[in-house]
DNA sequence: TCATACTATATGCATATACATCTGTCCTTG
DNA sequence: CAAGGACAGATGTATATGCATATAGTATGA
């Protein structure tokens, strides 16, 4: 018995809600990224907040809601099983209101491990969306983002 | 004094990974549609569903989780509230396995009423974007939620 | 410098979701 | 038709998030 040529799978209808668009492929992605990145040990959310510390250095934690579109207080939480289990860690400024985020030497050394099986997941969307659409894609996503962020 | 005339907050930079610029929008957005909604005391998680099964009329379980990338089993707690509510009701086909989901009257009035205020989310996402625009993001999100499926 | 307002984060509570596993049905085959 | 496996949905458990409210620290003006 050989493969069907043709995928038999219904062609997933367009929803005519653009956030339900988003959310459902959202899921969907994160499943894959998810797939690549569970020999890690690691979920897409949590890696994400590596790649973005790597990114910025050394930021507050609302900043760091800021970049991500992320409720601050969603990130105490969020951070919290990072810093247990010592890959970011917390100093203080000169406002001891603030909470200044960064990775640790460890939480560096797990990002760059990790890098290989996200960047399968990365390439395998870049891959199959093309180089151009994959920047227009990015571009109206940034744009969606903007546009929806509080006044 | 007058209003800033450029808009002085960061040009949200984009991150380099595809999958927590979609969770970002996918954030974004939902509070925005959920601004407009909350006056129905419904949020778009829920009137998705609602839409969904406006669209299909009486479907299973399973192929509603297939329509929105959601695995079944989180289907079977999303709906409750709203079966809890009266808005839709599950009847048993042939196979008693399946349950067999579809709006009860009181649900389509509810989906009805809710419209007009999913609609101004829904119009200010499409004034934004351009229609052109909104047509390609609704394209490469089908795109990649279909790539990002299990095999 | 105190009262007041404002800001950054923490906490309580609620929803959205995933995956593993259980249970009840159904189907396939000896 | 019984045994074994495939399927659909239910349940246990965990994470991701949001909003309302509580707290602590800062800034401001009388």
């Amino acid at each position: 018995m050989r493969e069907k040529a043709v995928e038999s799978r219904t062609p997933l209808p367009l929803l005519p809600c653009t956030c339900a668009n988003l959310r459902r492929a959202a899921r969907a992605v994160t499943r894959l990224y998810n797939r690549e990145l569970q020999h890690d040990g690691i979920e897409v959310t949590q890696f994400t907040l590596l790649m973005a510390l790597n990114l910025t250095g050394e930021i507050p934690q609302g900043e760091l809601g800021k970049l991500l579109a992320l409720d601050s207080t969603s990130l105490t939480r969020m951070l919290a099983p990072l810093k247990k289990r010592g890959w970011v860690q917390a100093k203080e400024g000169g406002d001891r209101r603030l909470r200044i985020f960064g990775l640790t030497p460890a939480g560096r050394a797990k990002f760059e491990q990790s890098l290989p099986h996200w960047k399968r997941a990365q390439d395998r969307v870049q891959k199959a969306l093309g180089e151009k659409t994959m920047a227009r894609l990015s571009g109206s996503l940034m744009e969606v983002t903007r546009l929806s962020l509080p006044a």
